[in-house]
DNA sequence: TCTGGGGTCCTAGGACCC
DNA sequence: TCTGGGGTCCTAGGACCC
């Protein structure tokens, strides 16, 4: 029996939510109605647009592109900060409702998920109707509206509801595919990035139609091993299951810095506030990490990473903040960063822990009960006031 | 005042072992 | 004296997504 599956995506989620707090507090326009986005702060060189609203999409503003540009093509624009904690409040109030009809959710982001109509189908009967209820319940109760595509499998629900936008329902069934998807431009496939989209448009290959019956030797020298999917994807093709339990397989932060750094002890001082980040969120998982990979982006846009792999699994503030430091040394080559990062991988439940003659096992306890008060008190204040970065310079 | 941050997956080369 | 492959693990980088 065919599958039917529900793809549900916010419509402009960050700033429809924003447009929501802000009328809340009284403010007096709908930010949905005028050319405006979502964006980060210049000062601190995070000026790219995150969300934008449909008239700011009339005048050409994209998504990740500068507030710089955005404005260049609209010198009026308005520009509101991003409000994470607000957002995933609203995210968790779609996905709430979402649950009341079905648990066969996969939270795919913020502001989207897929949902396994077929097992409820029975229930609720036709998939068009209740389409079209649940998105109207959606704006009625929540207050913004969503895109909902219905398809035989994810990808074609996720195609499909990237069709015309706002507030619409769209199918992409196996039998629509020919019509509805291949002439669309081969950048509109998902998992086609630009640069594999720029590799196609050179042999020839520019719309999803094209790719779907191209000849698999043409293409396997973009894509490898992937050749098969990519075609695949092109004809609808996809039999992947909804994923219904994520675990993080890795936790990272990284930031921009306000300016280009070359001190490697102002960029030291940096990876221990990141290993106080990474750490502590490793800890709220009950978590161990044992890859440790150092991220810079130098003032080229160039990105390098270094990994380590720990004989033993830690979640030690000071153990990866010392590791971090090592790896920063080994491969720093004092260009000038714009950017640094830490990101733990291979996340276990435990502990895996072999004797090391050289290691000092009361620097460890001491190191865990130092973590472990900290992580208390930052959860008592809600905040990240106390870190040992911050107690460090605290001379601002 | 030009270009974010948090993820996943894949590839390719080298090390190492049998 | 010359020279196998297969398998796995580790590492760096790139592509892609929201």
């Amino acid at each position: 029996m065919d599958r039917i599956i529900f793809h549900i995506d916010v419509n402009n989620a960050f700033l429809s939510w924003t447009a929501i707090d802000l009328l809340n507090k009284g403010y007096k326009e709908d930010i949905r109605n005028i050319v405006s986005v979502i964006g980060g702060d210049e000062k601190t060189r995070n000026g790219i647009v995150l969300s934008k609203s449909t008239p700011a999409k009339k005048y050409g503003i994209k998504t990740a592109e500068t507030l710089y540009s955005a404005r260049k093509k609209y010198n009026k624009l308005k520009v509101f900060p991003a409000d994470h904690k607000y957002y995933s409040m609203m995210s968790k109030k779609l996905f709430n409702l979402l649950s009341t009809y079905s648990p066969d959710i996969e939270v795919a982001s913020v502001d989207e998920c897929y949902l396994d109509y077929g097992k409820v189908k029975n229930l609720y009967g036709d998939e068009l109707k209740f389409a079209y209820m649940l998105k109207d319940k959606i704006k009625n109760e929540l207050g913004f509206t969503v895109n909902i595509g219905i398809a035989n499998n994810k990808l074609c629900a996720k195609m499909a509801s990237d069709f015309e936008k706002p507030d619409k329902v769209h199918t992409l069934y196996q039998n629509e595919i020919k019509d509805k998807m291949w002439s669309l431009p081969i950048d509109d496939l998902f998992g086609i990035g630009r640069s594999s989209a720029e590799k196609l448009k050179e042999k020839g290959i520019k719309t999803i139609g094209d790719l779907a019956n191209a000849d698999i030797h043409k293409i396997e020298k973009i894509f490898k091993n992937q050749s098969k999917y990519a075609i695949e994807i092109a004809n609808g093709i996809d039999n992947s299951e909804l994923e219904l339990y994520w675990e993080p397989k890795g936790i990272s932060n990284e930031f921009t810095l306000p300016k280009d750094e070359r001190n490697i002890e102002v960029l030291n001082e940096k990876l221990l506030m990141l290993s106080e980040m990474v750490s502590r969120r490793l800890r709220k998982d009950g978590k161990y990490t044992d890859t440790i990979c150092v991220i810079l982006k130098d003032n080229n846009f160039i990105r390098k990473s270094h990994q380590r792999k720990l004989k033993n699994s830690t979640n030690v503030t000071n153990e990866i903040y010392n590791t971090s430091k090592e790896i920063l040394k080994e491969f720093y080559k004092g260009e000038p960063i714009r950017l640094i990062g830490i990101r733990l991988d291979n996340l276990t439940l435990k502990e895996t822990y072999q004797i090391n003659l050289f290691e000092n096992v009361e620097e460890k306890n001491k190191d865990e009960k130092v973590d472990k008060v900290m992580d208390e008190i930052n959860s008592k204040l809600g905040s990240n006031i106390i870190t040992k970065a911050s107690l460090k310079n605290s001379n601002k």
